[in-house]
DNA sequence: GTATTATATTTGATTAGTCAAGTATTTTGC
DNA sequence: GCAAAATACTTGACTAATCAAATATAATAC
């Protein structure tokens, strides 16, 4: 078994991947941004740091700042700063951005239901369990 | 399971692979330039059509365009023409980029097998055929 | 307590890739 | 055999993300 075409087979997938869920602009937002949302809604109250933002999407503290700024436009996440630390600002998750991901997520239900569908069940968390030894664990 | 959660992960897992093959600047080529190698290198004549390559790796034709005229610069890859059909024009390895690949082959196995670590060997093949799966299929 | 180092974020410059439109050639249908 | 449709590729305009450097604040060391 090679290990590198594991390696660049994950490449292409995501490529794959990206491209099948351009359906989300229906709702406005990047599957990037769904990331940024799913995130947010899974995190205690709704609101993480910038840079926990980043570290738990695979993204860079920069590419956060700047992917996050037309998503504070939008209306679907907020700036709270840190009484504690005043280098820190946290990214909450608005209620309209609540209401957006939600929609969203019956989309990108439907994307990955018929993306994975060729996976056995029993083999989808084995395959999560994968991912995530690979550093995926959002 | 969350389907979801496996498609941002593979998102993730993306990222954080990325990263790790920076290693690969050693040999003066980028990460998806090896992918490039290494699908040249495993095609029949060590060539193929532009369009196949990719279909073959993900990207579209617009981007192999770009990602290969650099490669023919650095001598990497060579343009053959087909006699066939005037609108083809192949990439072709050339001997100097089989060299490179074959000591980037070095770095990347080298960064493969640490990232690929955790999973057991047997559950490896199950992976790569669970990438297939999904569109992988290098 | 002050100097050094570390952390969180933003910004400027750059890069890798996309998409849509354009060009050139080939194939198809009649 | 010729018009229309399809295919292979390139180009212009743009976007998403990176990196390195800058700024501001906090923590540490002494």
């Amino acid at each position: 078994m090679e290990e590198i075409s594991i390696i660049l087979n994950i490449l292409k997938v995501q490529s794959v991947i990206t491209k099948k869920f351009d359906g989300l602009s229906l709702h406005g937002i990047s599957l990037t941004d769904y990331m940024i949302l799913y995130t947010l809604s899974n995190a205690p109250g709704n609101r993480l740091k910038r840079i926990d933002l980043a570290e738990n999407t695979g993204l860079t503290a920069s590419g956060i700042t700047r992917i996050i700024l037309p998503m504070e436009k939008m209306g679907l996440v907020e700036k709270e700063n840190s009484d504690r630390d005043a280098r820190v600002s946290y990214v909450k998750l608005t209620s309209a951005g609540e209401r957006i991901f939600t929609e969203a997520t019956t989309t990108a239900e439907y994307i990955s239901k018929k993306l994975l569908n060729g996976i056995v069940t029993e083999n989808l968390s084995v395959f999560a369990g994968q991912l995530k030894i690979l550093g995926g664990d959002l």
